[in-house]
DNA sequence: ACCTCTTTCTACCATGTGGTAGACAACGAC
DNA sequence: GTCGTTGTCTACCACATGGTAGAAAGAGGT
């Protein structure tokens, strides 16, 4: 049987499950073919190198990420903490279902300079109008007052960081059940919206 | 000229350097053994193995974060917030004098569970000390009440997540130049500070 | 002088890797 | 039916990698 008509999707999904959890060096195209259930060869008919199979896996991924980004941004009330929660939320499901998506993006600072750049680029207009949007916000006293990009920067940082580090995790004991799952993401969000409340009370 | 005398300590620098920084499968015996310029066999006589190789580079990273935090806790006052801040610097020096660093704690979610098991084996009781401070604090009142371990994980997770991740950086325009590094550490403790600030008022 | 231990090296090997060449089968156009 | 196109495969290659075997060379004890 030829023409299955998703043997490309076939092999972006796995691509990402096994570049974002073991990382690009660490896995071969056998090990890709393998899980799909096709030959080597195949891979380099659809990509022509492991290169650009990187840079198609990449693509997806931050279009994946951004349509979710953005439909909860859309479907969230016009107040900037509410927002981040959402967003927060909505990352949380697609982190916790495939700890590979968010393992990929946080591959790319060990990947050439060209790759980075590309996704760096695709990524711009997001950023952009996150920071303006949080600038805005802090302006109107609605957010605490710090550096907008940077806000951005570390609210990523916290939840890229306590969702693909399964291992951070275990050292403190945090139970991986669905209720553990559950308080994580309550917990995580409270954490980042602490961190953005505007003036906190003077210790 | 035999016996240098401090061959094996070059190369567990240079190989923190590389597998923090590219990965630890994209770092071949080769290139270590480039950068401390020696020959590949002089590696395998110190260590037997890549995978040995890799254990003692562990170890004494996290033998040396560990002083670091413990010479940074000791030094400071007796108040919650103080000491986490204290932490943050003192881990902040480092993790920018040498990114790989922390690249390296971060790349244990790639590897085997035996080497992660390792290493949460021996970072335990560091972080059993911090969860039981945590949740005193909280007790008395002098820090936002949640739950100790996963204040440790998330504090981790930002700090970690922003010191490894330049190019998250570069992604929302913060420059790289020394008053910007300044201004990253005094804004990346407010951002934690506030994460953890009592009672913040209600919004 | 000789032996032994330590440290480093050269030479080599088995294996896994990304990638090339090209055969083979299904399919639609005509 | 024939032909070009598309998709998948088998066979193979050049090369880098982790690792083995063992020689060389200095240092120190006797």
């Amino acid at each position: 049987m030829t023409r299955r008509g998703n043997t490309r999707a076939a092999i972006l999904e796995a691509s990402v499950d096994l570049f974002g959890s073991r990382g690009f060096a660490a896995t071969s195209l056998d090990e890709i073919a393998g899980v799909v259930g096709v030959a080597k060869q195949t891979l380099l008919y659809w990509f022509p190198s492991k290169d650009e199979l990187l840079d198609a896996v990449l693509e997806q991924t931050a279009l994946e990420l951004a349509a979710v980004i953005e439909a909860a941004v859309r479907a969230a009330p016009d107040e900037p903490l509410a927002r981040v929660e959402a967003v927060v939320k909505a990352v949380f499901r697609p982190a916790v279902r495939r700890p590979a998506l968010l393992g990929l993006v946080r591959e790319v600072s060990r990947l050439s300079p060209a790759h980075a750049e590309r996704l760096t680029l695709q990524v711009q207009p997001f950023v952009r109008r996150a920071t303006d949007y949080l600038r805005d916000e802090m302006d109107a006293g609605r957010l605490r007052r710090a550096d907008p990009g940077l806000v951005v920067a570390l609210v990523y940082a916290t939840v890229t960081g306590i969702a693909t580090e399964p291992e951070a995790l275990r050292a403190v004991g945090w139970p991986v059940s669905a209720t553990g799952l559950r308080r994580l993401r309550r917990e995580l969000i409270e954490f980042v919206l602490a961190a953005l409340h505007p003036a906190p009370p003077d210790g």
